[in-house]
DNA sequence: ATGGCTATATTCTATAGA
């Protein structure tokens, strides 16, 4: 097989978004593609966008809702075994359209938008947790070569926040919170795109507010995490800046990773790191909460 | 600047996002 160029992006509303997500399909051409927070029902998804897709080669998986969440897979290499949400997963209260997975390209693609948190002790943060508790078991006691793609909601690291004093006490960097992304991690999974840029200063999503993206003020919280036996075919792996820029964005931006046949493990090459305007600059931090 | 923007459904306003 060819390259297989994977992508996942949180479009925070495919409706609002299809100006800025066609030209980028058309210019980045990657061959599955994981959606976040599309924000439709599946029908209006398949009127939406069906013909757009279609011509373009993929088909696609849906799990939507009328007004929150939902999630899609594009593959233009097979789309079988298609299972929505996360077995054994809570709903709040009722279930989600948070998690779709599909078999592309003899890989299982997972694509999820992983709730949110809101407040540390909150009810829905213990939805998180236990929603990706009961992920971690789908994962293990699924195939061995995997993708976990999406808007996981959780900065792994300091080194994934611009500020991360502006954080402490707030979802996203709780001890338990990294603690179930380490647990997933502990099944062989690796972060492709950290693993790629182990010092770079690189982020996912940017607050619309206060010019944040402009002064790149953002955190790292959409990630691929490849199985042990498919991180080693990673040839590229990076953080697509540039789709965050310009009218009508989405406040994340997409996640890609390239994945190679060869199994040798070589890392070989890849397109430079994204520039990081005004790092050197003092700026004046939003407040935290 | 204590949610500052953008999205949702609904409407003279609330909820969600991270």
């Amino acid at each position: 097989m060819e390259r297989v160029r994977v992508a996942t992006w949180n479009v925070n509303s495919v409706k609002q978004r299809v100006p800025r997500l066609l030209p980028w399909l058309d210019q980045r051409q990657p061959d599955v593609v994981c959606l976040q927070e599309t924000k439709l029902a599946d029908d209006a998804f398949t009127t939406l966008l069906g013909d757009a897709l279609e011509e373009r080669g993929y088909e696609f998986a849906l799990f939507g809702e009328t007004q929150w969440n939902g999630v899609a897979i594009l593959s233009r290499v097979g789309l079988d075994d298609v299972a929505v949400g996360v077995a054994g997963a809570p709903g709040f209260p009722h279930i989600e359209a948070r998690a779709v997975a599909a078999t592309c390209g003899g890989v299982r693609v997972h694509s999820l938008y992983v709730p949110n948190g809101r407040e540390p002790e909150s009810d829905h943060y213990k939805y998180k947790l236990e929603w990706l508790a009961a992920l971690r078991d789908v994962l293990e006691a699924g195939p061995s070569d995997a993708l976990v793609c999406g808007d996981i909601n959780i900065a792994p690291t300091d080194a994934d926040l611009f500020d991360p004093e502006a954080y402490i006490g707030q979802t996203h960097v709780t001890e338990p919170e990294r603690a179930a992304l380490q647990a997933i991690k502990a099944l062989g999974f690796h972060d492709v795109v950290r693993d790629r840029w182990p010092t770079e200063r690189i982020f996912s999503y940017w607050d619309y507010r206060a010019g944040m993206f402009h002064r790149d003020l953002g955190m790292r919280i959409d990630l691929i995490l490849a199985s042990g036996s498919v991180a080693p075919r990673a040839k590229a792996a990076w953080i697509d800046r540039h789709a965050r820029k310009g009218t009508g964005p989405s406040d994340h931006a997409p996640v890609i990773v390239d994945l190679d046949e060869a199994p040798d493990g070589d890392i070989g090459p890849v397109v430079p790191p994204p520039s990081s305007p005004g790092s050197k600059k003092k700026v004046k931090l939003p407040q935290a909460k």
